[in-house]
DNA sequence: CTGGTATTAGTACCAAGTTCTAATACTAAT
DNA sequence: ATTAGTATTAGAACTTGGTACTAATACCAG
């Protein structure tokens, strides 16, 4: 024959990998040979049948599709809350929030948790943030457990605005930190 | 426990569009029907089989991929892109975004959108969020239609990092302004 | 000519279907 | 109660794209 088996086998994987449709039958007629010798190839090169490479296409990319944020009042579980002074919340993080490509937590996620808790920590019908300035400090991985607290800083009453801290960390590590202004409706301790 | 055929195959098409990689045999036990009944409902509804389906995922995986570019990693819908200058994305706003009591979008979708359109004009395998700087000018409703543009500002080659500006406007108002301080591994238009 | 590798052939089997036919069950209305 | 019509179930034959295995043959080197 033309080429030798080891030419074939890396042809193979070139022409799999370009196009994992092709069928063992389209590949024993494209390199002239039996479907046999294909399958044979298939198994010493650890090459998966047709269905299960299409599936392995599809899975990935049904796991990559990104899930956006949860539909929740708040992210993460708000364990502790004072209102007006602090919160505290817990965010596990998992491999959907997570680039696939290197497992670091997108930052959104985080930003996310310390939104809503800023909102939460807020004893107020209506909270909104305003202006927010956060730092990202260190990478988050699946698999953390992200706590969260935030502390009311600072009161405008003219303004009707609240300025919350926001840090977080993972394993007493600083992972994150903001700063947010809320806007809010009443003052503090205003019932009506 | 008994359904009527019509709630059945409602629920058979959020099953199955919920997950494509359910099977006849797991449906008809899910249902508590039997095989036949799935497959009748399956050609009623015009519902391809498990491998055509999974066959379809895959196929449209593809041809995102062939289009390269992490796409998928991205809220919102990117509506064009020129990697390492500017990106445009729209996300409409929907009630599940929105906080019940007023109607106003919680500010982490916004920030949401505008971080991934971020790290998506970024031409790098790995672009991280390191800080940002943001302000909620004005409510977003649900039903809005955010359009985020990002444009890059600036690069810091020695420190790895990218300043990319973000911009949202609903109706031509602007709702949302961001400043991103982007980390990436490498500098524009390396490759290795 | 003999051994070892490479290739081909053939059989039985599998999953997850399709197509088709036929039998039953349920229900609603005359 | 009978009957029509829909809904459901059953079963057999066939399809794709394979796996797993056995066995025969081809080729090439020493």
């Amino acid at each position: 024959m033309k080429r030798t088996k080891k030419e074939r086998q890396q042809l193979l994987i070139e022409t799999i990998t370009d196009n994992p449709f092709v069928t063992d039958d389209q590949l024993a007629a494209k390199f002239s040979v039996s479907v046999q010798t294909i399958r044979l190839d298939r198994m010493e090169l650890a090459i998966p049948e047709l269905r299960e490479r299409i599936k392995d296409v599809a899975a990935k990319n049904y796991e990559n599709e990104v899930k956006s944020l949860p539909l929740d009042e708040v992210i993460g579980e708000i364990i502790d809350i004072e209102l007006d002074k602090r919160a505290l919340s817990i965010f596990d993080v998992r491999e959907e929030h997570v680039f696939q490509r290197n497992g670091i937590a997108r930052g959104h996620h985080l930003f996310a948790q310390a939104n809503s808790l800023a909102v939460a920590v807020i004893n107020d019908e209506l909270a909104l943030t305003v202006k927010s300035n956060v730092t990202f400090v260190k990478p988050v991985k699946s698999g953390d457990r992200v706590v969260t607290k935030a502390m009311v800083r600072a009161e405008d009453k003219l303004k009707n605005r609240t300025y919350v801290d926001v840090q977080s960390t993972v394993d007493n590590e600083i992972v994150f930190l903001g700063e947010f202004e809320m806007y809010r409706t009443k003052g503090v301790g205003e019932t009506t």
